[in-house]
Order: C-alpha cells, then structure tokens, then sequence
DNA sequence: CTTGACCTTCCAGTGACTGGAAGCCTTAGA
DNA sequence: TCTAAGGCTTCCAGTCACTGGAAGGTCAAG
C-alpha cells in the first residue's frame, strides 16, 4: 500500500502518518522510487494508535500501549495502570471545565446583555467579586 | 513598579508578562535602565487577563474582553455572546471528555487487570470492538 | 568590592500536528 | 508523444500560550 491508501484506511492524514515515521511509530519500507510501502501490520498498528489518541491518550502514552499490545508477555496490570491513570487526569480536566462553566454561566445568568453597559462578566474579571 | 513586583501581586509570571507585553497587551514605560515600569492600570489589566485565562477564554477572547472593558459605551450584549460561545465549546470538551472516560471506564472494568496477558483495554484499541 | 537578587534581550523548545512550497513519479487521455 | 492531474517526496514554518535557559546589565546590602 502507498501512504494515501493507508490515509484512507486508517482515517489518519497523511501528514499524521509521516509525522509519526518521524517519531518512530513506523518504520515503512521504501521502494525503489522512495515511495513509502505499508503492510497490513503497519495499517493495524496505525488504526491502534488512532484508536488511542482518540480515547485521549497522549504520543508517549500511545508509544507504551503499543509496546505492551506487542509484549505477549506483559499482564493485563500494566494496561490497566495506564489507562486508570488516564481516567484520572481526564476525570480532573472534566472538573476543572465544570468549574469553569458553572463561574461564567453564573456570571451570564446575571448579565442582562442588552444594550445597557453594566456587565456583571467585565465587573467579575475586573475585581474578581460577584460570585 | 517593576516587573517582580507586578508578577507577585498579580500571579502571573515574570515570563509570561513579557510575553503579554509582546503580543500587545501592555506597553509599560521604561525608566533610564531600560526597566520596565507599571502602573496600577497595568497592574489591573493583567489581574483581569489571568481571571478570563483561567475561566478559559483564549488570548484573542482576552483581548476582545479588554476592549469592551475600556470601551465605556459597549453593550453587555456584546460580552455576553463572547461568555455564551465560550461556555458552548466548554461544554463540548466536556461532552468529548466524558465520552473518552465512559469509555475507558468500560474497559477498565472488563481488564482483569493481573498477571495474565488478555486485555480487553488493548483488544479493543486493537479491533475496535468490546464496548 | 563583591555577592546576590533583580532586570534585560534573544533563542529554542513544548505537543501533536498542519500548511505550503518545490520538485519527482506515475498514469490516463488527446 | 506530449501533457495534465494527481500522488508522492522532503523541508521549513506556523500553530497556542507560554516556559526555560544563556548571556549580560543594574542595583542594594554588607
């Protein structure tokens, strides 16, 4: 497979899959043209890590999955560690946007947004108060 | 005021206060040394830009906050699109990242999570199946 | 007079791509 | 056989909002 087919199949760009060349995810041969050629097992590989990025994990979290998904050795432990360390971050950033929405729809509920200049949001980011 | 000073009493740091006055935020004066020197105004604008930073607005949301700030005619209207188009991608991400957790969380239930190699976390970023 | 805490500028790196330029390769059609 | 389109290559730069570090000037205390 060329790079644009693997593009297709995998749903990841082809500037993704070159990028990720860069960093070492793949390591497609060449053929004599220089045209990168794929396996099925370089299209598997790539399918996983979208996969992956899509649940949010991060390149390097992304790079230990695959290491472990390619260990047949490896207990089901350390997977496990990874991904519940995932959910923990991501349950923090849920709370810090809750946070975030419950301020400014306070902030908005209070704000009469007409044409009048008094802003409870402008007078919040400017002393901080009104909360 | 010097740069320090300015940094401790708005919690923002030295670094990014120079980056602030880069991008156009401020235009400090300089005294004969070639020191930076705030006013109180500084001081207030950059208190008011940490406050929208930390409830999410971006740099430019930063900047249309703080023109509507100083412009003493301006609607609450106005702010209040700004807020509520904010508060719409904040709930996206959060919708995004609750889908990401269930998800996980799904799998993380159904991964024995011991010695043993079969992981559902890993056949699913694999196949794709098992949700 | 030295030490240490400030301050300055400039350059590079972060993460994970993404866009664009310049140029080679291949294939289908006139 | 020429040509045009599309796919492929590399390399460089930009994104966002900082952040780190180097190299050096300034200032106040002891």
């Amino acid at each position: 497979m060329n790079i644009g087919e693997v593009a297709e199949r995998s749903g990841i760009p082809t500037k993704t899959i070159r990028y990720y060349e860069d960093i070492g995810f793949l390591h497609p041969k060449r053929n004599e043209n220089g045209y990168r050629i794929f396996e099925d097992t370089e299209l598997h590989k790539l399918t996983f890590i979208g996969r992956a990025r899509s649940l949010g994990f991060n390149i390097e979290e992304c790079r230990a999955l695959l290491a472990l998904y390619e260990d047949k050795d490896r207990g089901s432990a350390d997977v496990k560690k990874i991904a519940q360390q995932h959910v923990q971050e991501i349950e923090d950033k849920i709370a810090d946007l809750i946070a975030m929405r419950d301020t400014l729809t306070h902030l908005i509920n209070a704000c009469a947004g007409d044409h009048r200049p008094d802003c409870p949001i402008l007078d919040n980011l400017s002393d901080g108060k009104g909360e």
